[in-house]
DNA sequence: GCAAAAGTGTTAGTCATACACCCATGT
DNA sequence: ACATGGGTGTATGACTAACACTTTTGC
C-alpha cells in the first residue's frame, strides 16, 4: 500500500461557534441542517475544507455564507479528531469561535443550512458529531479571553452603556459583579471614550453611551499595557 | 465528483514540541530526519496520524516511540493548515506538546527519527515546513499555562530546589524573579513537600529538595483553589 | 579563608473588596 | 408620586515589590 491510499483518504471540515450577545444573554448561532448526516437537528454551522482553501479561510467562508459578515473576531478553539466522530468516514474538525454584534446581519439560509437560530447559551438542545463538547470548550476559552484581552466589544453595538457591557461580562464569565468596582476598573483603563450620546426613551435615568478605542488600546499595547478584567 | 474524490483526499499529521529542562536551559527534542520530504535535517518529530488513531493517541505514539515515556503531560496547541504547507499534498498539522524529565530516559532513534537532541530554545536552527512557527505556538502556550497550572514540576526531577524550581521559572518566562518573593509565594501555596534530604556534593551550602504534592494540588482545586504564579 | 549559592523579614505602596444612597427619566 | 435602572466614594485588608546580609559547604 503506498502512502496515498494509505493516508490520503480523509478530510476535516471546520466547525464555528458563533456568540453573540443581546437582553443580558450570551447566544450561539445553530443551523437546522438541510442536509445529511443529520439532517433536521440543531448543530453548529461548519463545513468541509476545500483541497485549495487554508483552515482560517475555511471558517471566513462558513461564517460569511451563513451571516454576510467578513471582518469578524475569529479564532480557533481545538481540533477534535475521534475515530469515529464522523459517521461518512474520517474526518476530523478543526473548531472556532468568533464573535459577532448580533443586530449587523439577518441570517442567509444556505446550501447546508435550513435554517439557523440564535439560542440561549443555557437552552442548547443534543447536538450531532461531538458539537456540544466543542461547545464546552468554546465556552471555557471565551471566558479566559475575555478577561485577558478586550474582546467583549466585539458583541456589542459600537456604543453601548457600562450596564450593557457589565451585563455581558456577568454572563459570559457566569458570575456576579459588584457595578461600582466594575466600573472604576474600566474605566481605569482609559480605553472607552464617552460618546456624549445617551439613552433615550427608557423609562428611567439615561445611560452615557461609550465606544471603545480601538487605536488607544493598540498604543498602549506598545507601551506594555496588558488588559485585565 | 462526488464526496469521497473530492475532498477525501488528504492526510494530517501530528507534531510535537518536546520540552524539556537542564543546567537552568529551557530545551526542544529535535530529530534529524531519516525520511523525505526534507531527509537530513532538524525537525520536530511528528508522524501521519493513521486512519484507525484518535489524534491524542497519535500524538502519545510519536513520543512513546522516540522517548519510551507514556505517562507525560501532553495537551494540544493549535492546528496548522495552510495549503502549500506539505510538500506531498493536503497534509495539516495538529501541534501538540510535551513536558518531560531529561534525566528519565534514553532516546530511541526510530523509523522517522535517524537521530534526535536536544537543543537549547535559544539556538533553534531553520527547521522545515512551518515548524518555526508551530515552535513559537508552543513558547507562547507554555508561557500562559505555566503561571496558572503547576507543570512547572513536570519538567523537573521527583526532587528539586527551590533555585531549580527559580530558574526554571525564569527560563521559561523569559523574566528575572525575586527569589525571596518567589519563594514566599510558591511556599504559601503549601503544595511543596520538605523531602528531609538535601543536595550533597555542592561547593557551596547544599540546598534543601523538596517535591510537588499532586494529590493535595488536587484537593485543593475541588476547594476553588487556583495556581498563579 | 575564600568562593559560591542557600536561606531568611520588613516596609511601603498598590490593588481588590465590600458596601448604600441620590438622580434622571417615563408612566 | 412611583418604579426603574444610572451614577457615584470611601475605608479596610490583601497582595506585590523592593531590598541586603548571614549561613553552610567544598576546595
Amino acid at each position: 500500500m503506498n502512502l496515498v491510499s494509505q493516508y490520503f483518504r480523509s478530510a476535516f471540515s471546520v466547525d464555528s461557534v458563533i456568540f453573540g450577545f443581546d437582553e443580558s444573554d450570551l447566544k450561539v448561532l445553530l443551523i437546522y441542517r438541510g442536509a445529511d448526516p443529520y439532517k433536521g437537528t440543531w448543530a453548529l454551522p461548519g463545513d468541509l475544507v476545500r483541497l485549495d482553501e487554508d483552515l482560517d479561510e475555511s471558517a471566513r467562508r462558513v461564517l460569511k455564507e451563513l451571516t454576510g459578515l467578513s471582518n469578524v473576531f475569529m479564532e480557533q478553539i481545538h481540533t477534535f479528531g475521534k475515530v469515529d466522530r464522523h459517521p461518512m468516514g474520517r474526518v476530523i474538525t478543526v473548531a472556532y469561535y468568533s464573535l459577532v454584534k448580533i443586530s449587523d446581519f439577518k441570517i442567509n439560509p444556505s446550501s447546508w443550512a435550513k435554517d439557523a437560530k440564535w439560542h440561549s447559551i443555557n437552552k442548547i438542545p443534543k447536538l450531532p458529531f461531538d458539537h456540544n463538547e466543542i461547545l464546552e470548550f468554546a465556552k471555557t476559552k471565551l471566558k479566559e479571553k475575555v478577561r485577558h484581552q478586550p474582546i467583549g466589544f466585539e458583541l456589542l453595538p459600537e456604543k453601548f452603556s457600562l450596564t450593557e457591557i457589565q451585563h455581558l461580562y456577568e454572563s459570559v464569565l457566569e458570575i456576579e459583579m459588584d457595578k461600582r468596582n466594575f466600573r472604576k476598573k474600566l474605566l481605569a483603563m482609559d480605553l472607552l471614550v464617552d460618546s456624549g450620546i445617551s439613552q433615550n426613551a427608557v423609562a428611567h435615568r439615561p445611560a452615557k453611551l461609550f465606544s471603545f478605542d480601538k487605536k488607544k488600546y493598540k498604543s498602549l499595547i506598545k507601551k506594555g499595557f496588558s488588559f485585565e478584567l
